[in-house]
DNA sequence: CGCCGTTTTGCAAGTGATTCGCAGAACAAG
DNA sequence: CTTGTTCTGCGAATCACTTGCAAAACGGCG
């Protein structure tokens, strides 16, 4: 593993939450170019080091999102008002999928999931 | 209803499945110019007439993709193989919603949710 | 019907996220 | 150390989408 594609593992580790590659150059631009970041993290998705979602959110428009892979990936839930993530622990779809394939006679390979709204925070 | 509107309207109902902005100008844009097909999508949708979701495919890229508007919300499942869409029928998230509200103390406004992989169709 | 203030449209240029081309740097194997 | 391969930085290009602006369409109302 090169240089820049640890530095990119490295800031989605300690992220806490789904990473943009906004995000991830905000915190790693100093080390390598912006390209660079692209490119690693469509190397660690590919690699199966990390995942991704495209989400659009009022603030920072449309972008996407990565995380570093678990065990099993979760799913996100994203307030929209401090646009934070929360964590909605391990995918609960998988009845539902093995369900819709037998349903719709389809092989579902993957899914986007995630839930948009206001966090307990901000709810107050 | 202006005669643009009107008619990014008409080219989602008669789609049976969403259409990227690109769809709706491939399908109307000798009607009207694609800045009014963009300006027409995000009107239908604030105004409640049109959903959309963006979605990610390897030969179409990152688009967003526009439904008319039904009683009740749809997912879709998504040929990676013909790129054709698949209705899956009316949402079934609404128990998940309600458990993850109470679960994490947040509120759902919205939710994306789709499915990719192979139709019947291509898998054989 | 004609006038006037508001909306919508077309056209062209601008954005923002992401990708590519290319030449030099870093690596890996022998 | 040499050589072939992979990775990087930099800048330019692309793609989906948005905006500025002037002309066109619309909506009331006298």
């Amino acid at each position: 593993m090169t240089r820049a594609r640890k530095a990119v593992l490295d800031a989605l580790r300690s992220a806490e939450e789904p990473l943009s590659a906004a995000g991830v150059i905000a915190r790693i631009g100093d080390i390598c170019d912006q390209a660079t970041v692209y490119r690693a993290l469509s190397y660690l998705e590919e690699t199966g080091s990390a995942e991704s979602f495209v989400l659009h959110c009022a603030r920072d428009g449309t972008e996407r999102y990565y995380i570093a892979a678990g065990e099993r990936h979760h799913h996100w839930f994203h307030c929209e008002s401090c646009h934070r993530f929360i964590d909605l622990g391990v995918c609960r779809l998988g009845r539902l999928c093995d369900q819709l394939e037998r349903e719709f006679d389809v092989r579902v390979t993957e899914h986007t999931l995630y839930f948009s709204g206001l966090c307990g925070d901000c709810r107050k």
